[in-house]
RNA sequence: CGCGGGGUGGAGCAGUCCGGUAGCUCGUCGGGCUCAUAACCCGAAGGUCGUCAGUUCAAAUCUGGCCCCCGCAACCA
């Protein structure tokens, strides 16, 4: 009864959108280290769950016409079915407008305004009456308003503060001490250099929004972020509450998973929290890095989210799972292509592993009927397969423990590699040709079916479904499929019965598969059945009529581009001036990475010549050029006018 | 000097912490095998490891400068 406790959890997601691939791969890495530790014999929590309030949500909600709990509700039931297709086993899952946990966090928060740790201060800031918005100093462009460009005042609003800046010294000797607490390594020089700039206090009350968990002692304030999502760790375990009693049994936790964007409030806010209640910190935090796709970050306005449900519908659960963990390295940013997927899903599952298990149980199939004969003969060259199979649960287990995932799945693939070249080796068709050789034939593939079984047992945590049928097809019993059975070569029993199986992973014909991508194109993970719909989704649809005179309001001029440079700092800027036949006038215009400025001199665009000015990168623009978005790279041509046409002609 | 990651055969990556034979997958070329999912096995071609300098008997690996790419940051007009 007295089982080692894991405990392992992933970020709590914001419902505001569906969730994609990136959400995806932490899950799916937590899940896979949640049931190779299961396997191996921990009791263990795998939390997950969703961070629930926050005035994004309260936005997206009134926008869709819901309110807020509705909204989260319908999102949350999708997260849910995701996690079920995507055969995640998690034990507990905590949304924050639970119940208990609203009580935790309400006694949490107060407890640290009791301790001292939490105190009643100003957030000052800068204010813009006609906008209604709340900026801070740092936000600020060119000291107005980013918003609407107009003055701003100085204003106060009252606020919450967690003593932040008490703990940094602490949390720097945490990072010296316990140099395991926070990895890869690479993540702690971060910190410590953020740390080093200084930490502020922290606001952690707002009263700008409502749609969070009010503060008991002042419900004009509600709790903000940190208090609120950080304690989700302790109060599923029942800190604070009398919903659940496993705190004691499972905290501090084992590790965090967590991306590398919110390593900064997992390695230095969560454990500033937790030394203010003068509870144990968690023993691990781990930063994995983030999926890319064809190079750039993933992001709605690049059109290149990809989405999990999708994947899993055309290419098996199994099959991307064990892709979003071979492919990257757990600790830094991927490069995620269909192309990468597909080529692993060929080569490793259908070429390696399958084939192998196929042809291994065909001959045992074809040569004793499906069952082994017992009578064995040894040969020297079975001894490198013997002991490469032998140990390899070892070094798997050795790169589990380091969340390696990559490298445990390689060791595995040593093993499948070898033992299909340990089938040429031996040539069992020859062997099969003489009665006498029957006994070396069946060792032969004994040998074969032991390198599969111990394998596939140790592919369970990655691909739970496939691992089980290649189990089933062995004929193995429960004891040869458990975590002792694959600690040494042997322990599938001497007669064993294979029995024919589906073919598990179907090779997928590249030039075939891209093809059909590339017609479901620009939105590649379009669903076949949708590639209609999804086509004519890329034409925007047709914005609200307007009238005449609302089209009036819009005044588009033309003008020539006298001199176009860089804006200094910037990346993405051009600064154009403009003779606009009224004396001239500069824009500023995010197309730097398309157009080189000698693209553009001399040339007529047109401006929209009547809109408020802003200031990029401490450059002022006093317009904005036409432009039409091309492929989905966020890219687009700028429009050009015929020569004849003046400056400062008015365009209708 | 804003912060961080990276530049290794045609493509994608590992190796870098703890210097010592440059490795893997895909692709190309040649061969083998026929049990198997046109799969599997063997071999070959192809890299002065971004660049310059330094430390060293020895540098992809350590140190410093520079160039380029990517992400973050209040540059999405």
């Amino acid at each position: 009864m007295d089982k080692k406790t894991f405990y392992i959890t992933t970020p709590i997601y914001y419902p505001s959108d569906k969730l994609h691939i990136g959400h995806s791969y932490c899950t799916v890495a937590t899940d896979t280290m949640a049931r190779y530790k299961r396997m191996s014999g921990y009791d263990v929590m795998f939390l997950t769950g969703t961070d629930e309030h926050g005035q994004k949500i309260e936005e997206r909600a009134k926008a869709a016409g819901v309110t807020p709990q509705q909204f989260v509700d319908n999102i949350v039931e999708g997260i849910h079915k995701l996690w079920n297709l995507m055969n995640i086993q998690n034990d507990r899952f905590i949304r924050t407008t639970d119940d208990y946990h609203m009580e935790s966090v309400s006694k949490i928060f107060k407890e640290l305004y009791d301790r001292g740790d939490i105190y009643k201060g100003a957030y000052k800031g800068k204010y813009c009456t006609p906008c209604e918005s709340f900026w801070t100093e740092s936000q600020l462009v060119d000291g107005k308003c980013p918003d609407c460009g107009r003055e701003v005042k100085d204003a106060e609003e009252e606020a919450y503060f967690f003593r932040l800046s008490h703990y940094a010294d602490k949390i720097l000797k945490l990072y010296e001490e316990r140099p395991e607490f926070l990895t890869p390594m690479s993540r702690v020089n971060e910190m410590k250099a953020f740390i080093n700039q200084g930490l502020e206090d922290l606001c952690v009350s707002r009263t700008t929004f409502t749609w969070g968990i009010p503060v008991e002692f002042d419900p004009k304030h509600v709790v903000y972020v940190w208090v609120d999502a950080l304690t989700n760790y302790i109060t599923a375990l029942g800190y604070g509450n009398e919903k659940y009693d496993d705190y004691d049994r499972f905290w501090p936790a084992d590790v965090h998973f967590v991306g590398k964007e919110i390593v900064r409030f997992h390695a230095i806010i969560w454990p500033a929290l937790l030394m203010a209640l003068d509870l144990p910190l968690p023993k691990r935090v781990y930063g994995h890095g983030w999926l890319m796709f064809d190079g750039g970050k993933m992001s709605k306005s690049k059109g290149n989210v990809v989405d999990p449900v999708v994947l899993c519908e055309r290419y098996g659960v199994d099959a991307i799972r064990y892709f979003l963990l071979r492919e990257f390295p757990f600790g830094s940013d991927g490069n995620f292509s269909n192309e990468a997927l597909i080529n692993r899903i060929n080569a490793d599952l259908a070429n390696d592993l399958g084939n192998l298990v196929s042809r291994t149980t065909a001959m045992v199939g074809k040569y004793f009927g499906g069952t082994l004969p017992v009578e064995r003969v040894a040969d020297p060259m079975d001894k490198e397969l013997l002991e490469l199979a032998g140990g390899l649960r070892k070094r798997y287990a050795a790169q589990m423990e380091e969340f390696a995932f990559q490298n445990g799945l390689m060791e595995i693939f040593k093993v499948i590699s070898r033992a299909n070249k340990y089938i040429d080796e031996t040539a069992p068709w020859v062997l099969a040709k003489d009665e006498a050789n029957l006994p070396r034939l069946a060792t032969v593939l004994y040998n074969l079916l032991e390198c599969v079984r111990i394998s596939a047992v140790l592919l369970t945590p990655f691909m739970p479904d496939s691992a089980e049928k290649i189990l089933d097809m062995l004929g193995a019993t429960a004891e040869e499929r458990d975590w002792e059975s694959a600690e040494s070569f042997g322990g599938l029993r001497k007669n064993a019965t294979v029995v024919k199986g589906e073919n598990l992973f179907p090779r997928i014909d590249m030039e075939k598969e891209m093809a059909e991508l590339a017609a479901a194109a620009p939105v590649v993970e379009a669903p076949c059945e949708a590639q209609k719909e999804q086509e004519k989704a890329e034409i925007s649809p047709l914005a609200e009529p307007i009238t005449l005179k609302e089209f009036g309001l819009t005044d588009l001029r033309v003008c020539k581009v006298v001199e176009c440079t860089m804006v200094p700092k910037a990346k993405k800027l051009l600064l154009l001036k403009l003779d606009d036949g009224m004396g001239g006038r500069q824009i500023v215009s995010s197309i730097a990475k398309w157009y080189q400025p000698e693209d553009l001199i001399g040339k007529k665009i047109i401006i929209i010549a009547n809109l408020a000015p802003a200031v990029f990168c401490g450059v002022e623009s006093q317009g904005m050029l036409l432009a039409g978005d091309v492929g989905t790279e966020g890219a687009c041509k700028v429009i050009f006018v015929d020569e004849a046409v003046a400056c400062g002609t008015r365009i209708h």
